[in-house]
DNA sequence: TGACAATATTCCCATATATGAATATAGTCA
DNA sequence: TGACTATATTCATATATGGGAATATTGTCA
């Protein structure tokens, strides 16, 4: 009881955890919608949805090469249920939140698909210099 | 608002903190009894009633020598004030709570008085073996 | 099947945080 | 004033946490 309370609380704690709530508060969004959104490592990003998963304040669906993750019904605990209403509410007048949501709103995952991920040019092995070039840029 | 919002969040996110804040919905508490309470060393106390209170979620008060902490009416913040008022509904079927809480409603400032601080025999000067035994036990 | 994209996991590092010991501060009382 | 008590602050330390790089995993598609 005092552990799940604190670990809704916690996962409700943190700058990056709070706006992706308010982010899928509009919309269901896959990782790679989040990473744009919040400039962010994907890693990053994979690891905070854990956390708030884990505490029973999101849900993922898995769509094609995507996963989607959208807020949960709260059915988890009361914490969680309480503190998806309140925060509903609040921060909507912040600058910052305004500001991503807002951006988010423009997103699309096809849009992002390509640069997603702007890997180091995926290792080409010595003795083979066949493709030095990619989309990098296009 | 941001800043706002995490500052109270993050406040009620520790064990201790919110363990005091439960304690606090009984009765006003000076430091040594919330000491005694929860058992923790008197600077640990002290510190994390500075983070409730910076967060406006307890105020403080002399009287004489003690310093009383009680939770402040929130007026600081929608935030402080919200989880406040949820705060009194949550946990208190939770038996580290209840234990506590339980234990606390015997504590008596004055009973505590004497032993609040089991000091290391006051650093007596090399020279001056006068009072070496002081009523550590009695 | 093989290349690639999306996501998850692992590992490492920098920072934040909770705690206690030592110490400082402030108030009380004889 | 001086000893003592309650509280606050400083300092050091162990642990937790957030972030990214590298890597693993999984699914899609040609």
């Amino acid at each position: 009881m005092f552990k799940l309370y604190l670990k809704v609380m916690k996962a409700l704690s943190d700058r990056t955890r709070v706006t992706m709530v308010k982010l899928l508060q509009n919309r269901e969004m896959c990782v790679c919608e989040l990473q744009a959104a919040l400039k962010l490592a994907q890693p990053s990003v994979s690891k905070q949805l854990k956390v708030l998963e884990e505490a029973g304040l999101v849900e993922s669906r898995k769509e094609g090469q995507w996963v989607n993750y959208r807020l949960s019904d709260g059915s988890e605990s009361i914490y969680a249920r309480h503190l998806q209403a309140v925060l509903r509410d609040w921060l909507n007048d912040d600058r910052e939140i305004k500001t991503i949501v807002r951006q988010a709103a423009r997103l699309n995952r096809v849009e992002i698909s390509g640069r997603c991920q702007p890997r180091p040019a995926p290792k080409i092995k010595p003795g083979i210099p066949s493709g030095p070039s990619r989309h990098k840029d296009a």
